[in-house]
DNA sequence: GCTACATCCTCTAGCGACTAGAGGAGCAAG
DNA sequence: CTTGCTCCTCTAGTCGCTAGAGGATGTAGC
């Protein structure tokens, strides 16, 4: 009668890996998980819920504390979500000044390898774009 | 007559801040600066040139190994470039999956903040799609 | 010369979010 | 009963810096 899956079924079916369950359960973002006889954790569906969630936060780029923050709403369902609405634009916004910066870069990359001759390095673009920043032609950084 | 400027001098002229100067030292990014009498730093043109050079490929987003390899083929400038254009490229690859999945990120988390009804926590669509990743529209994790 | 104060020096430790490895214990199958 | 897998704890490493302690040196004004 031996209830809930071991460390590796609970990597298994979370897609969050044996060590960084552990790593979690150290920081404190999960509670310390039950022992078989063995010493050994046993995961509960409560346990692999949050674990679910927790991968899902990461994947979405939420930083650990955002999630304990997310993670401690979601024990109390009756409080108001505004603090989750909050992270989440956080969140978004981050995005969105990410995407912009990596699309000027992308466009400089490219005017890069473009303008590489494949001859010899004295007079590839690439290292002469990175020797003399005035050769950029977006002023983003 | 001394020559070349102190490490202050070198990190407002090439953006790069002091103590970040001193560890591209530590791990050979930079040669080891020569030392004035009491034991200073001073830089030469070609350090700031090589500071400059560093930051800007940072800004780009290319790793310390990528480019102390940029750095040896600037040094040997009649060698072909193909190495260069290989770095460039696959850095050029590397923002555009990011730019990809930083996009589909973005949909997501725009459909989770609109949903948000401001009410509380058990109906909130932020703290659901996060717990129930079936609720995503994109399978791009 | 003397006193502030800025700048410099070295060294160690910390950040975030894991990841790797040592060294050992438990458990299930053949 | 042995093989081999999973599990345990603990420490240290990753990347690219950043922060701080504790002390030496250099410069400007009096």
């Amino acid at each position: 009668m031996m209830q809930g899956v071991p460390i590796g079924e609970a990597a298994k079916h979370s897609g969050v890996k044996v060590p960084t369950i552990r790593y979690y359960e150290q920081i404190g973002l999960l509670p310390a998980a039950l022992r078989s006889e063995g010493n050994r954790r046993h995961y509960e569906d409560a346990d692999l819920r949050r674990l679910v969630f927790i991968r899902h936060a990461r994947e979405l780029g939420f930083e650990i504390e955002a999630i304990r923050a997310l993670l401690t709403l979601q024990d109390d369902p009756s409080q108001p979500c505004a603090t989750a609405d909050v992270i989440a634009k956080a969140r978004l916004a981050e995005v969105e000044q990410r995407i912009r910066s990596l699309t000027a870069l992308k466009v400089e990359l490219e005017l890069m390898v473009d303008g590489c001759s494949h001859g010899h390095v004295a007079t590839c673009r690439v290292i002469e774009v990175l020797a003399d920043h005035g050769q950029c032609t977006h002023a983003h950084h």
